[in-house]
DNA sequence: ACGATACACGCATAAACATGCATACTCAAG
DNA sequence: CTTGAGTATGCATGTTTATGCGTGTATCGT
């Protein structure tokens, strides 16, 4: 056997496993036949190599190589797809309210769950959720440093609820709060299908020096059993209704509306 | 006796040991070949170095010689896909283990998350967990009631750690705990990569009856920085591995042994 | 449909391995 | 000093592992 230069740095079956693992991380692929003649070894030993490799599904085996294993998108629930567009626009508002170094707290919700995707990757930042996929959608987020608030886990609105909800809230001050809206009127005021629920958004009203309302117009003018507040208890308004019959009503209590 | 210009030098095994590991450390790798040469002695004593090192954790073996022990970063989305099939035998034992009415702690990890798949429909128990994404998969669950514990998030491994974590663990007595495992060791003990996050389960065998520990064979006899416990902590052992040389170290510590 | 390539499988072999045993050394008690 | 226990080491043994090669099969691109 002829010492490679290249070669033989890597004498291991284990070390060899590893290097591909790392080549295929930067490369996106590797050849069974480029990797003979980087390890010199045969290509036996390279498609076994690939095929233990694949067997504990570190990579995905293909002919004549081997790619990374598939990263699929996390896989979110069929709710979020409606009125993707008017919830699109509404996020990416609120995303730009956020500046560098705030506590910004954000309610759960399938609205505010897009808030994640329309956050800067420069931004810095700390948010509490008491959505758990608010927070995992956060988790690939290069700099925002996420706090969870824990809780019972409310099935429906994958919210978390309760005492140990609103205690923590209440430990925290946040410059800045996105409230969730189940639905909005201008004189009943801010109303959910769910006790508990309100009971966390007052906590995270109190909590918040800005509290911000984002709502689709489907939801404008309905109102819940339960209640959470006046609407004039929301600084600003963000919303893609733009019918100023439906936004006058809040303007004139004081509330910065935002029409996308 | 014949000196050895390179050797000899290093005449005891505590100081040939020291030398491997520092040899470990600045060359990524060692061959059992080359230490014999290298310290004049036979390839036998040096496999005896390196089967005591690896024994107790502080080295990787392998055929051939020894490799660093694995700090391997693999993100969380890629990490679920490994192991699929040992991961699924080792999560429905675990998930026959619960009783109607009991209040289980699950921690985070992969394979403790596949334990949401395998519950019964039927089964009426409060789950508490800090990881949002087994929270999640059991959003859908009929009768099991949900506690999410509060707390940053940890985003490799997406768990919730900190004070408030270890204060609402502190604040619950479960009867059960599947414990997620990064590493096991029987001399060792339960290792992991993350001081937070040791504290985190620390906290949580202090809050249960009962700790079990699930863990795929591959990290079985590893170790990591950071210290949880002995591995007498744990009450059950549920792994793939088959092994009973692997296994029998557990079992004569007193843990009931679950093999798949 | 067709060669060309990549592949899986079985077999052979050399290296690496575990194990048991014998030897040499150390240290401390007799 | 002698003796004996404990340890470290080397050697002989049979076993396991990693690898390469030959054979025949599957898959690819045209």
């Amino acid at each position: 056997m002829k010492p490679d230069p290249e070669a033989d740095q890597i004498a291991l079956k284990e070390e060899r496993h590893q290097h591909i693992l790392e080549l295929l991380g930067s490369e996106g692929r590797v050849l069974a036949a480029d990797l003979s003649g980087r390890y010199s070894v045969s290509e036996d030993t390279i498609r076994r190599d690939l095929r233990e490799l694949a067997r504990s599904g570190k990579i995905r085996r293909v002919h004549g190589g081997a790619l990374p294993r598939r990263v699929e998108p996390v896989p979110f629930v069929s709710r979020q797809q409606i009125d993707i567009e008017s919830k699109t626009g509404i996020a990416r508002a609120a995303a730009d309210m956020i500046r560098d170094g705030q506590v910004v707290l954000i309610d759960g919700g399938t609205t505010n769950l897009r808030i994640a995707s329309y956050l800067s990757r420069e931004l810095s930042a700390t948010i509490v959720t008491n959505s758990p996929p608010l927070a995992l959608a956060l988790a690939d987020h290069p700099k925002v440093s996420v706090l969870m608030l824990g809780g019972n886990l409310h099935k429906e609105a994958r919210v978390t609820t309760g005492i140990e909800t609103i205690r923590a809230i209440e430990s925290i001050r946040a410059d800045l709060c996105f409230l969730g809206m189940c639905s909005l009127h201008p004189e009943v005021g801010i109303t959910v299908g769910d006790r508990e629920e309100a009971y966390v958004k007052k906590a995270m009203i109190g909590a918040s020096t800005e509290v911000v309302g984002l709502i689709s117009h489907g939801k404008m003018g309905t109102s819940l059993p339960y209640l959470v507040g006046a609407a004039s208890r929301l600084k600003r308004l963000i919303t893609d209704a733009s019918d100023e019959d439906v936004l006058h009503p809040y303007r004139s209590q004081g509330i910065e509306v935002t029409s996308t």
